[in-house]
DNA sequence: CAGATCATATTGGATGTCCGATATATATAA
DNA sequence: TTATATATATCGGACATCCAATATGATCTG
């Protein structure tokens, strides 16, 4: 059991599930997305962490994205937006009660 | 990304999390555990899922048990309720927000 | 134009998670 | 006693997750 042998509480499987949250907040690019999830787990994700995941949200239609340069602004596809609030129901009524 | 394609949001990786949160309720069997996992999270989870996982926790020590017959009843140990506290702080400020 | 830096991207692999199938033990029913 | 149901337990393996290392491309500075 992983999260508590001394790395407790990973987000795993629910990568892509914060970063459509982050997103619904405010566009970012990836180093954006990175720090802020390294501000909640205490650890910043790797670009072999998040690259990925971005990839796979961005194909499953999830995401708009924006190139500027070198960098990639994503935010909220309609089809993401969506997703996002029914992940939030089901989030929500599986750990309902546990944030307090 | 599993947790959006058509089986959104499962716990992977914090099951042993959600038992102990669980047993803080209210002490349970295996069974009962399950029961109530299937209510949250709207599948039961399998025998091979539910009891490695009780295994674990009791192999760490955070589990308190009582047999009657062919029951266990398990319950938080004083680690076991230490290694929520921690836990739910943790998840707490990795999910803020979320939750509304 | 090099050289440095930053954002993005890929890939290989170690590890973890969870399920299906199966087995054991206890209790209940016929 | 035989059959059935329930609770617990284990094992093998499919699949997912995530990281480290590495590579690509853009921007900036000297």
């Amino acid at each position: 059991m992983r999260e508590f042998g001394g790395e407790c509480c990973d987000m795993r499987g629910l990568l892509g599930f914060l970063i459509l949250f982050l997103l619904s907040k405010k566009p970012m690019h990836g180093q954006e997305i990175a720090n802020e999830l390294a501000k909640r787990r205490g650890e910043k994700p790797s670009p072999g962490t998040i690259y990925p995941a971005l990839k796979s949200l961005k194909d499953l239609g999830f995401l708009s994205e924006e190139k500027e340069g070198k960098t990639i602004t994503y935010g909220l596809s309609p089809k993401g937006e969506k997703a996002l609030e029914i992940a939030k129901k089901r989030f929500t009524r599986t750990f309902l009660g546990i944030i307090t």
